[in-house]
DNA sequence: CTGTTAGCGCGTTCAA
DNA sequence: TTGAACGCGCTAACAG
């Protein structure tokens, strides 16, 4: 990776280092035109491509902001990177991504990776857990956030804080209101449907999904209604297709229709094509309603009931936009929660 | 960002840099174990994270690879993007992204950003065009991508050439068989479906377009068929939606059945979703293939015929990795090319 | 306004 | 085996 120098541009200019690099990169003092001409010049043909390395390595500051997702194929998370990446490229930075598949210790990683890199911001999106056999990472990724933020770096976290980090200076938390707005659903949802709800929740410790649960059920005992059932599941499509599967039968044998709750909209489409093949279809013989409005719902059939949320927007709040406006969500009732009455579609 | 240095290290140990940078960074030559334990527990109480710029700087390799793309959030590129996360991985790397719409002048401004990281290797992914507009700026990317390699830089790209790039050293292209697959894909529908094709295309000079175009009709051709019309729209879902919007009548008004090709699924997804609501169903008054079996596809209904394209592969590969076996695509043929016989889902 | 110089943090050649 | 010194490419204080 040998590419020609400023000192190289400079000597064939015929002028200081100094005055090339005024000329070449941004700088308050402009030398005179001629010369910032003359210099121009040498760096075009030479071409001359600033060695960004050495740039930070000077102004300690490198233009770089790390991103740390579960999965960038997932369509929750790649809309978020798409608003990080729109955000960085408004800052003139660069995104440095990691997909790290939710483990605690790989983030911590990843983290430490980005500091090694000295990247200006992280930004961690993907659900924070407490579970037990998180305990041990979650702590030392709090470690790790907490020292690169005494170092200067800042943190950007979608949801919820890392569990165990000490909120110092630069670490600021995306709020994304799950419990109003999944009461806010079961709200909307107990106005139309007479039977039973049940919800199909990720594993028992992780944030994003124990505040929809609660919100959930919250917003069914303000609506006077019963608790819902709860199934613990993983918190993705797998995960939903596991539940659709062991739903099947109970649905096709029980006389009261059903209202299902999946945290998230790809455990809704999970166990939406579980059930399809066992020959329970949506809305006919039970309703579903998801969380997030991931972009892929738009060509998804039946229509699915979700939880609007900006994700593009929680992306660019994340990595630090000031313009982007808070996080506010919007429920949709769609086809998959209406009474069965119609003609399937 | 100022974290401690080695140089603080080593002080804390009682030791030379030299011999720091030889105990925490690999060098082939090993200090005594004693001494490499004082200078380990020392980073370790001043948290040192090495700076990765500098390491960078002095041994002129940056662990970082760039990746471009059109847009993230597109399925297709997200999942690429998995694969070459996933080959970064392995290599102990980083992934530096960029997303740019397409244009040729900003994937140039990419390829700069990322030769002045000093980025290792670049991969491009998405379509090369010979747009008479995207002339000055095609030009001016395969002079940026010349000047990276000459400067030993390593180039991947998906599908075509640059260009007007010059193949030089450290160039390498993923070749996808798109001309040969849509043959394929037009010889086993042309055996099923009596009616005449249509083929929704991108724009005409989008090399993956017209390869797929191209090889459909000579697959027409071959099974003794009339060529297809070409629509030319825009190469994604708001294209098909489009073209889907100004076929419904002709569908609706037509005596033949219609059999569409759309040069990727995105586009076919476009397509469906714009004749829906026209009331005409796919496959009960028209058939439809797509072209990449994205992700997506796994829950859209009516299931999509389509040509199936190991997108992660194809991202391992073009990121460099040498154990993945070389693309080979497969026409999966489903539900949306089927006869119009059975009853509607 | 321009040129000189001293670092930024680290790898690596040398001599010890 | 260890340590001292130089250089990677650049920015930002100085001095001219």
């Amino acid at each position: 990776m040998a590419a020609s120098t400023l000192s190289e541009v400079a000597r064939l200019a015929g002028v200081s280092l100094a005055t090339a690099s005024r000329v070449l990169n941004g700088s308050s003092r402009k030398p005179a035109e001629d010369i910032a001409e003359r210099v121009r010049e040498a760096a075009d043909k030479l071409g001359y491509v600033p060695n960004a390395q050495a740039q930070a390595l000077a102004k300690s500051s490198s233009g770089l902001i790390g991103l740390i997702v579960h999965d960038i194929a997932d369509p929750y998370f790649s809309a978020i990177a798409r608003g990080v990446q729109e955000a960085a490229r408004q800052q003139n930075r660069m995104v440095l991504l990691a997909s790290t598949s939710g483990a605690p210790a790989d983030e911590r990683e990843a983290v430490a990776a980005f500091a090694a890199r000295r990247a200006d911001s992280i930004v961690i999106a993907g659900s924070r857990s407490v579970r037990a056999e998180d305990r041990q990472g979650n702590a030392e990724l709090a470690a790790e956030l907490d020292r690169y933020c005494r170092n200067g770096g800042h943190v950007g976290v979608v949801g919820h804080p890392i569990v165990g980090a000490s909120a110092s200076e630069g670490y600021h938390v995306v709020k994304v209101p799950n419990e109003e707005l999944a009461a806010g659903l079961a709200a909307e949802l107990a106005a139309s449907h007479d039977g039973p709800f049940l919800i199909i929740a990720g594993p028992e410790g992780l944030y994003t999904s124990d505040d929809r649960v609660r919100g959930f059920q919250r917003g069914l005992g303000d609506a006077g209604r019963a608790p819902a059932e709860v199934i613990r599941t993983g918190f993705n499509r797998a995960g939903g297709y596991d539940a659709g599967l062991a739903l099947a039968e109970r649905i096709k044998s029980s006389e009261e229709r059903l209202c299902i709750f999946a945290v998230n909209d790809v455990m809704a489409i999970g166990v939406t094509a579980a059930l399809r093949p066992e020959g329970v279809w949506i809305p006919r013989d039970a309703n579903i309603a998801g969380f997030d409005d991931i972009e892929t719902l738009r060509d998804f059939r039946p229509a699915l009931s979700t939880v609007h949320l900006p994700l593009e927007d929680i992306g660019r709040l994340a990595a630090g936009d000031p313009d982007t406006p808070p996080v506010s969500g919007v429920v949709k009732l769609r086809r998959s929660t209406e009474a069965p009455s119609r003609n399937p579609a």
